[in-house]
DNA sequence: CCATGATTGTATGGAATCATACAATCAGAG
DNA sequence: CTCTGATTGTATGATTCCATACAATCATGG
């Protein structure tokens, strides 16, 4: 477990510094952050499994199914994963006759993605695990709570945004973000997907 | 991640739609969760990078340096990891001088693992990278709401514990603990990452 | 029409982690 | 002491993902 983070209970122990209850020496909040998302991320795999997929594999279906045929490089972004590992997955859904890669009539080097209806029936049954996972997960946990917890880990992730490295030459700079409010964010509907 | 939703950090590069910061908090939350908690790990091995370590690297390392010379076994424990990479970690440490295999007296199998002073030095600036990061990433968010956030994402991890490892076969639990419903819930897998 | 640059999907190698299997060793029961 | 069952560290294979490189293809400027 985490280092000296708080979530772990036994500490103690093996008698050692104090500064240890408020000063973990490492994260803190941090470390229980990537824990819970750890474990958030077994808990999908693992409710997943018997479908025969992985938290992975569901979200591109789901969101294959969700926004009609899209092609491969805007479903990897939206991932935010790779374009090769996106194209490999794809080759399991294919293979798995849950999605269909049609050809773009427009351009000869995408392939468009397409849920089957096999694969819709399957994204029904995801969208089944997720509501009842996610509602064991919010357990004893307000809808006040929750968005404060989301407004948190927005402005964490801000803050992070800031101080990363630009990626690459990409003229674009740390998106000077001020996007207002009101943004086209698409996605997002409903969906039930994951998370 | 996430099925469907935004938030998705990095992505930048490729100029494209910045829906991601403003992540609509009233999106999954669970997904804006683990999208964050990569991001955090995504800004500590950049950070930690021009050390020669990642974090799991520097956490295992710091763990050496402040809980005296322990064996793997139990520094897999509180890392939250399996034996066996671990033990990888170990070497690459030890191929960089950062720490020592001393045998044990009283038992031939294990290793104890000790820091040696170049890792104590290491050690000491990997210290200074977690402050100063942590300090950038907390920017604008105070003591309260981080404990809000830590008592928040602990209650999730509870929810969390109390709806997994379900009737598995295999038996074998990490450690004698008996399952019972109770709390004192050891080690439940918190931690994650590395720190 | 042609040349240069960008984009799409894929192949490849590398990294990290898990689960399992194993030899060496320890701990206890008899 | 001896046998059986745990435990420690390691080896191995499988997964999953990233980053890079590449061929095919589009898009645009002359």
């Amino acid at each position: 477990m985490a280092i000296t983070n708080a979530t772990s209970p036994k500490r103690v122990a093996t008698g050692n510094p104090a500064h240890e209850l408020d000063a973990p020496p490492w994260l803190r909040v941090e470390s229980t952050l990537m824990a819970t998302a750890d474990a958030i991320r077994a808990a999908y795999d693992e409710r997943l499994a018997p479908l025969g997929l992985t938290l992975s594999l569901a979200s591109l279906l789901s969101y294959i199914g969700e926004f009609g045929p899209i092609n491969q490089t805007r479903a990897a972004e939206h991932l935010d994963q790779g374009r090769a590992v996106t194209g490999t997955q794809v080759d399991r859904l294919q293979a798995l006759g849950l999605v269909e890669r049609q050809p773009d009539p427009d351009d000869r080097r995408v392939w468009m993605l397409a849920i089957t209806e096999l694969g819709a029936t399957l994204a029904a049954s995801i969208v089944d695990v997720d509501q009842v996972l996610r509602a064991e997960l919010r357990a004893g946990i307000s809808r006040s709570e929750r968005q404060a917890l989301a407004g948190l880990l927005v402005r964490l992730q801000k803050n992070l945004h800031r101080s990363m490295s630009a990626p690459s030459s990409s003229p674009q700079q740390t998106s000077p973000q001020q996007t207002s409010p009101q943004q086209t964010s698409p996605q997002q509907t409903s969906q039930g997907a994951t998370t």
